[in-house]
RNA sequence: GCGAGGAUGGCGGAACUGGUAGACGCGCCAGACUUAGGAUCUGGUGUCUUUGACGUGCGGGUUCAAGUCCCGCUCCUCGCACCA
């Protein structure tokens, strides 16, 4: 059935634009017919254009706006090409803000629960988000502190527990002192806090983990996806594989210690070795004399907090253990160090350290007096350990290396010395290839009360066992003591603590730490397509036709984090068999950030917080809408500046008059196309190669500059009516993405009866885009010196005849000879002149 | 240090495969209408020693022609950062 739409009040004064006025009517009514509900079942193309829901902070900002507004335009956009376009939205709603908003407002002696504060909150967004006039479909909307939705994060931390993607084992955690709690790292800026300001400490936990690195090759895999090369590089360089060796060195006590390498080549020259303090073989290596000193050294490290080491740049610390162990090529013997500049996290935790290639092992080489062994040669110059001032990570040719002196190394062409290496490694069980990452597993516990409870139980008889499926959802209790204390709040609940062992049915203990929020965000977009479906989470028909997402739109701050799990839980997903494909999102554009007027990022601390409801009140939503596309590039963001907002307001209320005003009509329309006509026809080509490449910023300076040639038209003693009506239809479609309001509006003072949102998007006619004369530019060596006007086909001769005949161009030919003739057809002609020699 | 992106009027920013630099808007200047205007409308607006010259961070180069291509720098922003 058709919707149709109601004329505007007749107390309304129908001749000036009062966006105030006609905002709310157009949303209630929008909202009354349920035009923007997508029935997900009908045939037809589909579209799902996804963009980033926000935490439910409780105050939609400038930043929100300008996340939303663009994309909504997008999404309209793409809808009025006849595709059915699913756009949902809904709340991230679990999280530390809202927990520490409770555990402020307690220590204030208010009673506030962490639900109550969420959910209020998310009510307030609802409301602020229906201002900007989006066509969300909020009856797909999802709660991500909802039972109903977080169980299903339980069903599927089971499945990986299962699969043996979740796992437990102990992991060094960000322990704030202040707060009592662990952080995630995206909460420690600086190695502190981002809410106490305290120094973070570093805590031994046994933590869940989710096994993302058994995915780390094909998360290096964008085929296929329509990225930014930006969001790509990052999430490469995060993953960071390094390809290599892994070497056995033996102590002189007989123990083995593995170290990684990406140059085998320089084995030679290792001339000693250096573990982490954290380093197993640590107590074992290190001889009575020296054992007072490493313990000094290793309990001192433990102490550091991130930030000291920072601070401390590239200055080398260290301390010998006294032990040596024989370097498996030419058994020679080495010198073992500790120093905290080798990471107990990646590779093995230790490494042999080839000072006269590698800049790390020559600085502490050189702090504490060890051997420097040139063993690569560069081309053109030797040189000498002794006096070297720094290493030399180039290529080169082998030398001091036994076997392969004289062998070309290094990454560059033709060098093999690597491969050399690494095979004669490989045959003599010394070490073989490998490949390294410096991503780590998902550490995905969190020992904070609003978030997922993670189904296990803990019984002395049988050990860690999942809870059955049918015992989901374990669901979050409300009656907690969520204050800090230094434990999961969960493990003071006694009743949610104690159960029974689901294998022996003996007394058990609940696991009572918490799911990383970025859990529910790994998978969200799936069940926007089935919010209430309750014998699964996602709707496997549904999602086969609606998934991957064609377009995600948001922030480049989740560039890594969220973007790099989901992308992992689709491949897992993937692997379990609930969907087919193991990509999520097929396109992905990222807003910029916009910043304060100081240039910074906005913060409540720094109170450069820019509200947009007093300039919606001020100038209207779809001004608002407009001025934040036509601010500039959408992915640069930038500062806020609220100067230009005139402009766009000028703009609608000029669009307004000029379409509510009597056309101005003319009896006679000029033989040919008629300038307006040309704009309108122009205005649609460009419009739309805009909002497809997601340039709103010019789409928007071109449907200005069709209303400065409509206002041209009208001055100039008008159109017929038929080119003027078509120019209102046009200029009026072409709006409605941008400014939905003023748009259906106008569209209905035109005397249409249905929403223009329901409208088919104009293609231009390319009869109207010919122009029958062009303007060329004439220039003499380069330089401009006339404009000639010519019919469209002259032929070249002609066109050179004309610019020839100009009389400033003939000033500068004269008195010389013309060597070239460059015509460009329809845009210039360039003569070039040459001084001749008899010339006065 | 490594990686990515950027630098264009007083300001935000345009410029497709090299082809009239500065679209569109803000601001500013002048005028019109007005009792009034910080409303609206019209015109102008890169700089300068203005029949011309110079202009897209700096220095070179290629080309009939360079914001755009090549070489060498400077500065800014973002990401990662003792990753072996």
């Amino acid at each position: 059935m058709e919707p149709t739409t109601t004329a505007p009040p007749a107390g309304e004064r129908a001749d000036r634009y009062d966006p105030a006025a006609i905002e709310s009517r157009w949303q209630r009514t929008w909202s009354d017919q349920g035009i923007y509900r997508v029935d997900l079942d009908a045939d037809g193309d589909t579209y799902y254009f996804l963009t980033m829901y926000p935490y439910p902070s409780g105050d939609l900002h400038v930043g929100h706006w300008y996340a939303t507004a663009p994309a909504d335009a997008a999404a309209r956009f793409r809808r009025m090409h006849g595709t059915r376009v699913l756009f949902p939205m809904g709340f991230d709603a679990f999280g530390l803000p809202a927990e520490n908003a409770a555990v402020r407002a307690a220590r204030a002696g208010e009673q506030v629960h962490p639900a109550t504060l969420t959910y209020e909150r998310i009510a307030t967004m609802e409301r602020q988000f229906a201002q900007i006039g989006t066509m969300f479909d909020w009856s797909k909307k999802i709660v991500t502190c909802d039972p109903d939705f977080y169980r299903w994060n339980q069903l599927f931390f089971l499945k990986m527990f299962e699969r043996g993607l979740a796992y437990r084992k102990d992991s060094v955690v960000n322990w704030d002192p202040v707060d009592q709690t662990v952080l995630a790292n995206e909460q420690v800026i600086d190695g502190r806090g981002d809410r106490s300001g305290a120094l973070v400490e570093k805590r031994r936990m046994p933590q869940w983990h989710f096994r993302i690195t058994d995915y780390a090759d094909e998360l290096l895999d964008f085929s296929g996806l329509d990225w930014p090369e930006k969001i790509k590089t990052m999430q490469t360089n995060w993953i960071g594989r390094s390809e290599g060796a892994e070497v056995t060195f033996a102590t002189e006590g007989g123990d083995r210690i593995e170290v990684f390498t990406t140059r085998p080549d320089t084995l030679w020259g290792a001339t000693f070795m250096v573990l982490a303090p954290e380093h197993p073989l640590v107590s074992t290596l290190t001889t009575p004399e020296q054992r007072q000193e490493v313990e000094a050294y290793v309990e001192a490290a433990a102490r550091r907090s991130e930030i000291d080491r920072q601070t401390e740049g590239d200055e080398k610390t260290g301390v010998f253990t006294g032990g040596y162990a024989i370097n498996p090529v030419d058994g020679a013997r080495v010198p073992v160090w500790i120093a905290d500049y080798v990471l107990m996290t990646y590779g093995t935790g230790s490494i042999m350290a080839v000072p006269a290639h590698d800049a790390r092992d020559f600085a502490f080489a050189r702090t504490f007096g060890l051997r420097v062994q040139v063993v690569i040669q560069p081309p053109g110059e030797t040189l000498d350990g002794a006096t070297m001032t720094a290493s030399y990570a180039g290529d080169g040719v082998m030398a001091n290396s036994g076997p392969f002196d004289g062998t070309r190394t290094g990454k560059g062409e033709g060098a093999e010395g690597i491969d050399l290496v690494i095979a004669w490694l490989e045959e003599r069980g010394i070490g073989r290839r490998k490949v390294t990452y410096r991503l780590r597993d998902w550490l995905i516990s969190r020992q904070r009360y609003w978030g997922t409870p993670i189904p296990m139980v803990y019984c002395d008889d049988c050990g860690i066992v999942p809870t059955p499926e049918a015992d989901l959802p374990i669901v979050l209790p409300t009656d907690v003591e969520f204050m800090p204390t230094g434990q999961s709040p969960l493990t003071t609940h006694e009743g949610f603590r104690r159960a029974t062992c689901p294998t022996c049915g003996g007394a058990a203990q609940r696991e009572t730490d918490t799911m990383d929020t970025f859990m529910d965000s790994s998978w969200y977009w799936f069940r926007y397509l089935a919010p209430d479906k309750h014998d699964g989470p996602i709707d496997g028909t549904l999602a086969r036709r609606w998934t991957p997402v064609d377009m995600y739109t948001g922030g480049v701050e989740h560039a890594i984090l969220h973007l790099l799990y989901a992308r992992f839980f689709t491949k897992v997903l993937r692997d379990i068999g609930v969907v087919e494909h193991g990509e999520p999102f097929l396109r992905l554009r990222n807003q910029g950030m916009i910043l304060g007027e100081d240039n910074e990022k906005m913060s409540k601390s720094r109170g450069n917080v820019v509200n947009p409801d007093p300039l919606v009140r001020e100038y209207g939503a779809d001004t608002v809408r407009a001025y934040l596309m036509f601010i500039g590039p959408w992915e640069q963001g930038g500062p806020w500046n609220f100067q230009g907002i005139e402009g766009v307001s000028r703009f609608f209320h000029r669009v307004w008059s000029l379409v509510v005003d009597a056309a101005p009509t003319t009896a006679a329309e000029a033989a040919g196309v008629s300038d307006l006509r040309r704009a309108v026809h122009t205005a649609i080509a460009e419009v739309t190669a805009d909002l497809e490449e997601f340039r709103f910023n010019t789409a928007v300076a071109e449907l200005m500059t069709l209303q400065n040639a409509m206002t041209r038209a009208k001055a100039g003693g008008g159109a017929s009516s038929e080119v003027w009506r078509e120019a209102c239809d046009t200029i009026v479609t072409l709006l409605a993405p941008i400014a939905p309001h003023i748009a259906e509006e106008l569209w209905h003072r035109l005397g249409h009866t249905t929403s223009v949102h329901l409208e088919r998007w104009p293609e231009p006619d390319r009869a109207a885009l010919v122009r029958d004369t062009v303007t060329y530019a004439v220039q003499v060596n380069g330089k401009l010196r006339g404009e000639i006007e010519l019919g469209a086909e002259a032929p070249k001769d002609d066109v050179l005849r004309a610019a020839k005949a100009v009389p400033n161009v003939a000033r500068y030919v004269e008195g010389g000879s013309i060597v070239r003739e460059i015509v460009v057809p329809g845009k210039l002609v360039n003569l070039v002149v040459k001084p001749s020699p008899t010339a006065a």
